[in-house]
DNA sequence: AAAACCCACAACCGCGTTCTA
DNA sequence: GTAGAACGCGGTTGTGGGTTT
């Protein structure tokens, strides 16, 4: 009856990876693509006692690459404001439009610095109209509790729509031209950067944490030598492509259809050859 | 110098959905 | 068709580093 069990919850490691276990699973991937969590820990051997769960987050979040990590910039921050005012908390949709970052990734900033600056931002002006105002920003969350009258829910809405609009053309005509090919393309299932951008990914992680650990002790043994090498070594293979960036939006979806529709098909030419349907079918779920 | 506090972020948890035997 | 496990997502927590007192 039904799939196999997971793993076994007992001697599952927990807590932060360190990259004797990351070089396990990119190893592991190169190997055999992305996707299978459930047989990475097994077939990685006794060196990756990891849960799927946790393998899956740390190369979705930390190791796939074209990951691109440090500062927001104004572009990504627009566009998350927008964007979550369109979606809400919908984490992994707003990721979708911002290839290079993660869904956790923009979820933290969010919670972290944006829902601050938003909220002494709606400080500032609440003495001003709550809706009527040009720029303010109104209708601001899917999710949010203030009942409003249809009409009213539906022009504020509609104003979202060209706020996001407007800031998703500068963002779009701000990027560069090389890495927006990039991204508007993804990852090429055969790319030959693919698993050397895995690697500095890595490479970046090891750093820091060769910095962490200097700090903490001096006298104990860095995997710094054994990992490096075995990495150079592995940046000149290619491995299987990670799990495409999303896209999801399908014409007609109740409720979006006339309004929030609009940015999304600016959007496609984004991500033309990342279709996918399957996720495709859960946001229509999710309406 | 040390304690207290704050902040950022990586990782975990729980739940709904999807998949497969 | 059904049961049960994997998968994916959003919310939350834990931890480590930085700053302030």
């Amino acid at each position: 009856m039904g799939r196999p069990p997971c793993c076994d919850k007992d001697g599952v490691k927990k807590g932060p990876w360190t990259p004797e276990e990351d070089i396990l699973l990119v190893s592991y991937i190169q190997q055999h693509g992305a996707g299978n969590w459930r047989a990475v820990p097994t077939n990685t051997g006794i060196g990756l006692s990891r849960c799927s769960k946790s393998c899956r987050l740390r190369w979705t979040n930390y190791l796939r690459p074209g990951i691109k990590r440090g500062a927001f910039t104004e572009q990504e921050e627009k566009l998350i404001v927008h964007l979550q005012a369109l979606l809400g908390n919908r984490w992994a949709a707003i990721a979708s439009y911002l290839p290079e970052r993660t869904d956790n990734d923009i979820k933290n900033y969010w919670n972290t610095h944006l829902k601050k600056k938003l909220r002494n931002k709606t400080e500032a002006s609440e003495v001003t109209d709550r809706c009527g105002g040009a720029t303010t920003r109104c209708g601001s969350s899917v999710s949010s509790s203030v009942p409003k009258a249809k009409g009213q829910w539906e022009r504020c809405l509609q104003m979202d729509v060209e706020m996001a609009k407007r800031a998703l053309s500068e963002a779009l005509s701000m990027e560069d031209p090389v890495s927006s090919s990039t991204i508007r393309r993804g990852n090429s299932p055969l790319a030959p950067s693919t698993y050397a951008a895995s690697t500095e990914n890595i490479s970046r992680l090891l750093e820091g944490w060769m910095k962490k650990k200097k700090k903490k002790t001096t006298s104990t043994t860095s995997p710094a030598t054994s990992t490096s090498s075995q990495m150079s070594m592995s940046a000149s293979n290619c491995i299987a492509p990670p799990p495409p960036t999303m896209f999801g939006f399908e014409e007609g979806s109740p409720e979006t259809t006339t309004t929030a529709a609009a940015p999304f098909h600016l959007l496609e030419s984004w991500s033309h050859g990342w279709h996918e349907t399957k996720r495709i079918k859960s946001f229509e779920c999710h309406h």
